[in-house]
DNA sequence: TTTTGACTTGTCAAATTATGGTAAATGTAA
DNA sequence: TTACATTTACCATAATTTGACAAGTCAAAA
């Protein structure tokens, strides 16, 4: 399957009308590995989603948070339980302050 | 610092009156790192937790999810958006069947 | 149908991180 | 002190991740 950051930053290319070689140039990186960042075959740095949120003019707090919950959701996707160990986390994270 | 699992099984262990010695034999595994995991220095892979629930007479639902819980933590624990990361990933969860 | 350009796939070496162990240090109770 | 439980420091190896390159597919243009 694909990733909510992959499909996300391929709709944004697409709508600046940029293709993955100059979105990858910009990025400093080869064609093909952002191809697979799009794809979801890889997952990039959080340094790299700020620099796309740049390039694809979108907003930074939405691209690191989709970035982060598909990284959430490699952990946990196989597993059972999965429901509570997120309810759990999210509890603890509240009372962090 | 420290894990939820990490304490869990401290808890549990004391109030079987084992050692860190007798566990780890029958996990198989030296003494420190049996120590790493009940400080939270090391997170066990997910077969040794489903032994140390037979071990420490626990309920291995329990268990597991703790040990969820801690790998996710590790995850979102320095993140800014970690709270709506971990509702994101609630959701697609939930729609899964 | 041949060519061109965008994108994808497969593979690989290098870097990074995880794992599991040994030896030594520290703590603690008798 | 002595004996024993636990922790710390370190290290070698294994596993995973990363970024790159070569070659492939595919669609549209010529």
């Amino acid at each position: 399957m694909g990733t909510q950051l992959g499909n996300r930053i391929k709709e944004l290319r697409s709508q600046q009308k940029l293709l993955q070689r100059q979105v990858a140039a910009l990025l400093e990186m080869d064609t093909p590995l952002y191809s697979k960042i799009e794809r979801g075959e890889r997952i990039p740095k959080k340094e790299t989603v700020v620099k796309l949120a740049k390039i694809l003019k979108s907003d930074k707090e939405a691209l690191l948070t989709v970035w982060l919950a598909d990284q959430v959701y490699n952990v946990v996707k196989n597993e059972t339980y999965a429901g509570e160990a997120l309810k759990s986390v999210s509890k603890k994270i509240k009372e962090r302050k």
